[in-house]
DNA sequence: TGACAGGACTAAGGTCATTAGATTATAAAC
DNA sequence: GTTTATAATCTAATGACCTTAGTCCTGTCA
């Protein structure tokens, strides 16, 4: 049988999809084409029809975690400003991470090439987070440093914790509320000396 | 040859030296014993006398990688405290990483076996930040949700800064310095938030 | 001087990614 | 309805890598 007989053959979607469920389920080294074509019932060549090998499976997990992201992140943010915006922001992102661990893992692979798709991608996300930093009064330069921050403690965060980074017994719940909390403390901070600086001139 | 004969043979030292250069230099993916015993003009089977193959060298990495870590941090917050400590300690933290992503990355790795020695190699690293939270006046659970965002936060920043993570011209530097200062502040009013409760009989 | 232990080697097997070439089912064209 | 083309699968084969088993040499110690 060179081709199945059923008229059902394999689809590039269906090949990322089980693609992701398996980095989630065995992580980053999980990940390989041999299992992979297991699990799809085809021998791992036959994967090389819908997808550019390993590395140009992973630009897809990568492409689809991003725009998989920034979707729900964009949900949670609509309809909410300022600290409601901020808080369900990072609940999102937070949970997101602990359900697709492997997933969202290929994300910060270091993007040797320069892939013009993977950077829109990404750009897209910190899109939803300026966004969401334009209900705290903050623009231009004050509003990157702020996005840094932010998505730098999300990250960290929530790698830190489905990596088992947080090894004591207290709830891990109240450390991230607590840093919600602390976060919009610091944007407004931030804002109110953004403003400052705005009214004295510009200086 | 089945022995140099120069009396001078490998040392596991030796090869994890080696190896730790490797993996700075080219990444997780180009850590191969292959390539790590060319390097030391040696065949691979060989390595496996001084390390318990690919798996027992990353654990042996990891191991140095947080007791370095933890060595630096030290020195940074020895004889300063609050913000001094504070700068110090995240300044040589972000400097680690980048000096290191290589062998940074290793740490963070899941640990799918309860690993006892390296579980205390990351003990030792939370115990220098719990010292500087120490100068803020922050004790027990406080303590520990702070310890969780500052190292949420470093790390965050770190990886993402190591990966490329942050696309744009505004200099990192600004904004790593900035997100200290409220990092700062946050401590700060943690540490008043807590003290008040203490002051209002521990409610 | 002779045994022994440490450390390097060769040989070999297994997993994996990848390429090349053959085969066939579906779909389009006639 | 038959023919042709395309697309997707397969088998076979190569090369990189990790790992184990077994051999051999060198330095040390009794």
């Amino acid at each position: 049988m060179a081709r199945p007989a059923g008229g059902r053959t394999l689809t590039r979607a269906a090949v990322v999809d089980a693609a992701a469920a398996l980095v989630d389920e065995r992580g980053p080294e999980g990940l390989t084409l041999a299992e992979l074509a297991k699990r799809l019932g085809v021998r791992s060549p036959s994967l090389y029809n819908h997808v550019d090998g390993l590395e140009g499976l992973v630009r897809e997990l990568r492409l689809r975690a991003l725009s998989d992201l920034q979707q729900e992140l964009a949900r949670a943010a609509v309809g909410r400003s300022g600290r409601d915006a901020l808080a369900a922001l990072c609940r999102v992102y937070r949970a997101f991470v602990l359900e697709h661990p492997g997933l969202y893992g290929l994300t910060v692979r270091s993007t040797e090439v320069e892939d013009a798709e993977v950077r829109q991608a990404g750009a897209g996300v910190v899109e939803v987070v300026l966004a969401v930093l334009r209900g705290y009064g903050l623009e231009g330069d004050d509003a990157v440093h702020a996005t840094r921050l932010l998505r730098s403690t999300l990250h960290g965060f929530a790698v830190l914790e489905a990596t088992g980074g947080f090894g004591l017994e207290l709830p891990v719940e109240e450390s991230f509320e607590l840093a919600v909390e602390l976060l919009h403390l610091s944007l407004v901070t931030l804002a109110e000396r953004a403003g400052g600086r705005a009214r004295a001139g510009g200086r």
